[in-house]
DNA sequence: AGCGTTATGGACGAACCAGTCAAGAATTAA
DNA sequence: TTAATTCTTGACTGGTTCGTCCATAACGCT
């Protein structure tokens, strides 16, 4: 009944990101994010609204494939759970050194810009940050289970540190860490969880 | 010889560093620092150039009262020392917590906004960094010369770890993080430091 | 006091940018 | 084919912002 899109929403949306995280917010014209993606200005501020909106929705997305991410890594059984948490720190250090742009992380970063005047921002940021606590904390249970943790730590501060060791790795890889820095926090952070009295 | 400057050179600094970590640099306008500071536009730039050289200067300064302040937190004798590391842990999270308006550490803003477009934010924030972590090192070994922390640790790596818990601190606290939150991740970092064998 | 030098402050210029709009294009229903 | 509807394009607008310029003011030296 009318004439259809010509550009895959995600797809802009994609493109977007990849422009705010490289330039944070308000660096980022619209003009740049018409041009990378082909659309013209027009279309763009039809389908998304705005600046503002466009970055919401930008923002929305990358959270919620973040937590995804590492919901993913996280899953399994009792009997890995010590090795998944492992294999999670070693690949936020991994990844971190691996950012030779010091991009950091679009969370860490967007929240950094604009969650202080933007409280849509600053749920989404919470949310966010409040699931992956939680998805720490279900696989240190696990691990204290399964006899990898000390069963009388309390599962949720340790989620809290770890999480804070990672957010930690994260700024310092953006502020130049080396990578044997990184590593060696994320070795450290792990080598200090209590173990159960063998 | 000449006419006198009839403002004070700090005194403007500080004020900018004020705007530049409320809004970020690419939202604070040279003229809100002006009227800020009372100064008109022209003695601004007379006095530092343009924006992007005040707002170094500010980050250079700011930089180095961190690592100074934190030095001054961490002088002292050995028996002090674990005393020392504990108060200054807990002092990054209340004073994160108290920060209601998350504006976290103008070093890790201005780090997340500008690194990694320009070498000169990248290069202060790096040596900031190494120097915190020095500072560390050197009252973690304090502990160990005190028999507070096992002798057998590596205190680079404890320092490593150690700031890197910090600064996640501060990145939760800007995400939102309750006081309760921050200050049990606080404890949970002291109380996972390796202890003599008794 | 007169002069050279530097600071002041506000008006001005030029560029930039978010968002709008209107004319035309693509599609389907009838 | 025609009408209705939505999408596209890019020029345009209005406001904003960095940085400059210049007439004037304040000071020290001679």
């Amino acid at each position: 009944m009318a004439r259809p899109r010509k550009f895959d929403e995600q797809q802009v949306l994609d493109t977007a990101r990849e422009r705010f995280w490289s330039g944070g917010y308000a660096a980022t014209r619209m003009e740049d994010i018409a041009e990378a993606t082909g659309l013209g200005k027009g279309s763009l501020y039809g389908a998304f609204g705005g600046k503002q909106e466009l970055f919401h929705r930008v923002f929305d997305d990358y959270c919620g494939s973040v937590v995804d991410a590492v919901r993913r890594q996280l899953r399994g059984n009792d009997a890995d759970a010590y090795a998944r948490l492992s294999a999670h720190v070693y690949a936020v250090a991994a990844a971190t050194a691996a950012d030779t742009a010091h991009r950091g992380c679009l969370l860490a970063k967007g929240a950094a810009e604009l969650a202080e005047h933007d409280e849509t921002v600053a749920k989404r940021a919470r949310a966010a940050i409040e699931a992956l606590q939680a998805l720490l904390e279900g696989d240190i249970a696990a691990c204290q289970r399964n006899g990898d943790i000390a069963a009388d730590a309390d599962p949720g501060k340790l989620a809290a540190l770890v999480l804070a060791v990672l957010r930690g790795i994260e700024a310092l890889g953006k502020a130049g860490a080396s990578e044997e820095t990184l590593t060696d926090i994320a070795w450290t952070a792990l080598a200090v969880l209590p173990r159960p009295a063998h």
